[in-house]
DNA sequence: AAGCCTATGTCAGAATACTGACATGCGCAC
DNA sequence: GTGCGCATGTCAGTATTCTGACATAGGCTT
């Protein structure tokens, strides 16, 4: 009798604070969090993006992205101008040094990913996606 | 053209951020937060732990999981001897108010997963549940 | 044009969880 | 038996993130 199986709701959250460790070890010698790993990746992809979208994207409120791009003003790696040409939202950008920062980032965090699914057949890489998608949008 | 697929990294992420979200909503007519549910539901399945083992199996620290008994305690939800009988570790366990509680949590808490978990069918649950328990193992 | 709604940014305060440190108690090697 | 290592619990201080509140800017309806 095996009833005592995990639920899937805290495997996820299992597989999240895991992940999160690893990655935390990994990005410690760059000086940088995992919240602010998310928020500099996210810029790259999306240059000239609002503090506000970037939160949300990232899964943080706006008040806590607010003095965390405060901080990684103050280390020069994003910009982020005093006054919105229109409008209110403020275009926040990569500096030179956060682009490259934020590249050698990835390389670690790559690996760190690439471990958590070494075990894992390309098929079931596709599925676990699709099921994980799956589940963000039932919660919508 | 479609290269910009989130990596399985964010979308466990977004899972987790997801879940936590709609179990909030759920959990705060009852006045509990995620993390002291976690504890409480924990508590009900293997009673007499001690904090330190709890905490591990939440994700948490010892010092986080300390004061959050003391406040459970005040609420009359957990017990905790002043001393331990051998050894420093404290056994805790549920109160009654602390057993009611938690079943009524879980109800509500099992109505979030399975809204969660709506659209997979079933074989499709059992391959997330084995892919994430790899991803964990793996990340170990 | 005026009013309403929404979104953004920011300030202030509170809650939560963390790291570092220390004492205590057990088990194990020697 | 003694010393060492390890786990637990707790205190203190710090850091991070959150909630609540307000002003500002634009879009939309009327």
């Amino acid at each position: 009798m095996r009833t005592d199986e995990p639920s899937i709701g805290y495997l996820v959250k299992a597989a999240q604070a895991r992940l999160n460790l690893r990655m935390e070890e990994v990005l410690a010698p760059l000086e940088l969090t995992v919240s602010q790993y998310s928020c500099l990746f996210r810029l790259k992809h999306d240059p000239g993006i609002s503090a506000a979208a970037l939160a949300r994207s990232v899964f943080m409120t706006r008040q806590s992205m607010g003095t965390m791009l405060q901080q990684l003003r103050e280390r020069d790696l994003v910009t982020r101008p005093d006054r919105a040409e229109s409008g209110r939202a403020l275009p926040t950008a990569l500096t030179a040094d956060g682009h490259a920062l934020v590249e050698a980032a990835e390389a670690v965090v790559d690996g760190v990913e690439a471990r958590m699914l070494a075990e894992l057949p390309g098929a079931d890489r596709s599925a676990l996606a699709r099921a994980l998608a799956a589940c963000v949008a039932a919660l919508e």
